[in-house]
DNA sequence: TTTGAATTGGGACAATTGTCCTTTTATCTA
DNA sequence: TAGATAAAAGGACAATTGTCCCAATTCAAA
């Protein structure tokens, strides 16, 4: 549900050091809005520390949420090779610290340092393979089994996320989460 | 609905010019199965020629389709990073032409050839940015006007997949989908 | 402490979608 | 060409999920 690159964090604070002026600390209170969708954006950014949650909003105001976002997690990526407008709103849940890093220096870091390119089509590999599955199962099986499945790997998801990001995150309604929820007590 | 990446496909026969050791031609008659889930392998696939589809089975049997794949799309190179076994299906649904090319050799030419290293970053790109919206609008809206969408980019869609395939794509039932396609009429 | 706003919980009903079958149509093969 | 097999169509009913509300609770700011 929180999905996070340990390693890959590891690594973007060595190349901090290395080349501190290629990144910018950032940090955001609970509720900013870092990335918005359909504007365009010429940095990028890798999270040090925080949750915040990715998500699509429709022309009728629904929100579809992709990915809760940890450590590691970058964003804004798939536009640096696109060329289009950000795809997705990123908004902060804790408190977030974030790297920005702008797409040229970006750019250089993939072009010359190996180890970093290997990381970033990690990360990619990654995000194609968990979402595949998890939105498979998500069309597949009902609610109870979906928020089932959230229980286990997240036993206090419902302590972390307001019901809202829950449901939306699930593709449905408050509604159905809560007679869900209900019906599993 | 069907993906396809021409620039990739180009320089990819350009690659086979040169390296023609690398690739092995392979031709897949309608309904082969080229990759089986949770099987794993040592090559990956570059669709020169054919439609196919790429799907995921879960334990009862309930398919579900992530895309429909045309010339110049990748398949089995998720594995190449992850290590993990294959993680969904792929089969031919036309007569299919692949390029197959080695994980060694792939990555041979990820680390020597930044042109390939770019190509294949963007495809990844490419395959996250097309994926979330299309899951996003199939949670968020009717089956009604998921139909209306297919038709709108593939006019024929109803020829050139069975029935069956495009209930899997849009993860309902054959049933709801004819239901809806009389209501269109 | 009070007040207003946001979040949560749930009743009643409607609409959508799935399940289970049976029938019809198309396709293939001997 | 007949018979078998698979694909498509749809009736009847059940289950799930959404819509539209309003009430209860929590929380923060004055």
């Amino acid at each position: 549900m929180i999905r996070k690159d340990i390693d890959f964090l590891t690594y973007i604070e060595l190349l901090y050091k290395k080349f501190p002026d290629y990144f910018i600390l950032e940090q955001y209170h609970s509720k900013a809005l870092i990335l918005k969708q359909d504007k365009r954006y010429h940095s990028l950014y890798i999270i040090k520390e925080g949750i915040s949650k990715c998500y699509i909003s429709d022309e009728n105001g629904k929100d579809f949420i992709q990915e809760f976002l940890g450590e590691g997690m970058e964003f804004g990526e798939l536009e640096v090779f696109s060329g289009n407008l950000s795809f997705c709103s990123i908004e902060a849940i804790t408190k977030v610290d974030v790297y920005k890093i702008s797409h040229q220096h970006y750019n250089e870091l993939l072009e010359n340092d190996p180890v970093f390119n290997r990381f970033v089509i990690k990360a990619m590999a990654n995000k194609i393979g968990y979402k595949a599955p998890r939105h498979s199962f998500q069309q597949s099986y009902s609610i109870e089994k979906n928020i089932l499945k959230l229980k286990e790997s997240h036993p206090d998801f419902d302590k972390i996320f307001s019901k809202n990001d829950i449901a939306n995150y699930l593709g449905i309604t408050t509604r159905s989460l809560n007679r869900t929820l209900n019906s599993l007590k």
